[in-house]
Parts: C-alpha cells; structure tokens; sequence
DNA sequence: ACACCTCTATACTGACCTGTATGGTTAGGA
DNA sequence: TCCTAACCATACAGGTCAGTATAGAGGTGT
C-alpha cells in the first residue's frame, strides 16, 4: 500500500502532512506545523521530500490511492447492478470516517488556482478520470446503453452527494443519489434510453 | 443589484476583489494584491470593508445574489417541467461566461477549514440552502411526489457536474445532469416513484 | 469658514512563510 | 574501523502576510 523504501520519520511526515491539508486545507498549513505535528525537524522533512509541493503531490498520491483500493474492494463484494449501486455504499462509509470534510482533490483544486503548473494538478486531474472510467467500464459489464453517458451522470451524482454532504447537513443526499442512480440504471436498462442523447 | 451606499473606490475594490479570490482562491490573494488591481491604497480598502474577511463575505455575498437573480430570470422564462429544466441550462451558461473555475462557495469553503468561526461560512451554507429550497418549491408547484428527494438529487446532479467540467475537462456533464433531470423526472411523474425511498 | 468625507501616498510593525545553513548524534553495514 | 544514512537542534535569510500610523489633498454641505 505505501512506498516501503519510506523512512520512519518520512511516514510521520506523511501522514502529519494528510492530516493538516485535509482538515485544514493546503495552503493554511505551513512545513513547520507538519513537521511539529510529526515529531521531526524541519531539516528531515526537506531532506525526505524536497519541497512543500512534493509533499503535496505524496498526500493527494496516497489518498487516491486509498481510496481507489477502498472502492475495488467494496464493489467486489458484490455482484451485477449491485456493483454500481456499492460505489454510491463505499462513499457514504469513507465520507463518515475518512471525508466529511468533502472531496480533497476538489479542495486541492480550488486551493491551487493560483499556480496552474503545481504538480499535484496532475494528480486531481487523474483522479477525476480513474472515477468516470471505472463507472464507465462498470457499465459496459453490466451491458447497460450508453455507457459514457450513464457513467457521467452517476460520477456527477456522486461528487454532488459529496459537496452537499460535506457542506450543508444533508447527510441524506448520498442516499438520495444511490436512490436516483437506481432510476437512472432502471432507464438505462428497459432501453427506455437516456433521452435526447442526441441533442439535434 | 448592488448596495448604492458603496462608495467609487469601494466598488473598485470589490470588483477587484472578487475578480481575484474566484480566479486564484482567497488564502493565495494579498489584500495589497487586491489595492493594487483596484488602483486604491490599501488605507482605503481598510477604511471601506475594516477586514479582509469582510471583504471575503461581501464578495461571496454579491455573487450569492448575482446568481440566484440569473436562476430566477432564467427559470421565469418557462413554464412547466421547463422551469427545472432551466436551471440546468443556466448552469451551463453561468460556467461557460462567469464560472469555468467552478463554485465559488465550494472553493471557499474548503478554503477556510482553517477558520471555522469565519463569518463567510454563513453565506457558503445559505447558498447550499436556497438552492435545495428552489427546487423543492419547483418540485412541489409543478406536482411532482416526493419533492424533498427529487430535490436533492436535482442538485446534486448540478453540483457534481460543477466540479466535473471544471476540474475534468467534461464539458458534456452538464448537458448529461440535465438528461439525468429528464429521466428522473419523468419517473417521479409517472409515481414510478423514487425507489427506496424509504430505505428498510 | 469650517467640518467632514473620500481618497492618495508612504512607511512601518510583527507575525508567518518556504527554504537553507551549520553542526552534532546515533546506528548499521562494508 | 570507517563511512553513510537518518536523524536532532537551532538559527537565519528573504519574502509576504494582515493591519496600522501619519500626513495631506480635494470636494461637499452647512
């Protein structure tokens, strides 16, 4: 799961630095409280990791890692349309214990408008992408039409649920949107269509 | 629109201002930053706003009943299911000429973590609200069952194509949220209900 | 005539930022 | 035995941050 060639002090380093930009925010937090928070001088954290934004890039890196792993494993619990549906489960149970605070690749996003050639953009934009693959490749299986289509609507379901959970109390709106991508699947499946697929 | 109170300069700066913190985000613009563009002293813009935070809520403020008042207008135009339809195609227009960056009150809310006692937390959770209130009230007045559900899962059809075609480069998912509106609507006026509704 | 308001210009404070420099300790492997 | 990697501690450089201080110009209403 983690780069073993990872020192001791660099692992406490890493996962200070998670917990900060995480509840936090990048760019609220400084090298000197990570290195606080880690039990480690401000030397060893430059010597491990070279730099603030490096340190970003590992954060975001293992959180998508995480959470790509955590996803795999719960949609293979299941099988057929039940995959799709435990994608929408897996959220609601990570954004309980590991994200209530919302989506950190949104936030990293909003926090690094002002430098567009920061590394770790490399790393949001990935992560968007793995997300609407995956539903893409779960739809395909699943023999559903239009899958490009379906796929876009449950990952928008999906990170909508995230920052209305995250930001108003709706702690529903997950389940809202397991609810409308059980309709949405149901259209998809009696070839009832994605309507006006076509726009002209 | 705006407070007539305002004097010349204080528009400046909060045209300067807003310009700023949705372009590269509140933690990584300076007030002086903020003066400059405004072409004011930064005497001025303490004596008009007293904080940056101040300035950080009159910002959001001001863009909170810009777009509302563009939700309205938009949604005005159309009678029927159109009205809720609208709002996805005013979204698409807003992006396109005023939001490609995403939202504003998204950004701003992972960006102050930080600082939960923040003033500008009010006005981010107040945007979220009023925009679930809306489409309930459009729900319940066009007729549709379980307004409440419909409603949540309207929006988080558009808030999660917000972060798609910003972040990702998805332009269609706006477009595909609206066609999700299209399905699920159509299934709540057929009281085809929203499945699960009541989860056991 | 005088007070008030809006604004300009410049300089400063004290805190915090990223990153570096210097020098020393400990443990393991060749 | 010696070398190197991984760490500790402290201090500092150079910049930027929010916010304040001081002094004065121009216009308006009374």
């Amino acid at each position: 799961m983690q780069d073993p060639s990872r020192t001791p002090a660099a692992e406490a380093v890493l996962e200070a630095a998670s917990w900060l930009f995480y509840e936090k925010g990048i760019n609220a937090v400084g090298v000197d409280a990570i290195a606080e928070r880690a039990g480690v001088t401000k030397k060893t954290l430059y010597d491990q990791f070279g730099s603030k934004a490096n340190l970003v890039v590992e954060y975001l890196t293992e959180r998508d890692l995480d959470y790509y792993a955590w996803l795999r494993e719960e949609i293979d619990k299941h099988t057929g349309t039940d995959r799709i549906l435990a994608v929408f489960d897996a959220l609601d149970t990570w954004m309980r214990t590991r994200s209530p605070n919302g989506c950190a690749f949104v936030h990293a996003h909003g926090e690094l408008l002002a430098t567009p050639e920061h590394p770790a953009h490399a790393v949001i934009r990935a992560e968007k992408r793995w997300l609407l693959r995956l539903f893409v490749e779960l739809a395909e299986s699943e023999g559903y039409a239009h899958p490009d289509a379906v796929a876009t609507q449950l990952v928008s379901l999906l990170e909508g649920a995230t920052v209305l959970r995250s930001i108003s109390d709706i702690t529903e709106a997950v389940a809202q949107s397991r609810n409308a991508a059980v309709v949405l699947l149901d259209a998809a499946a009696s070839e009832r269509t994605l309507a006006a697929n076509e726009p002209a």
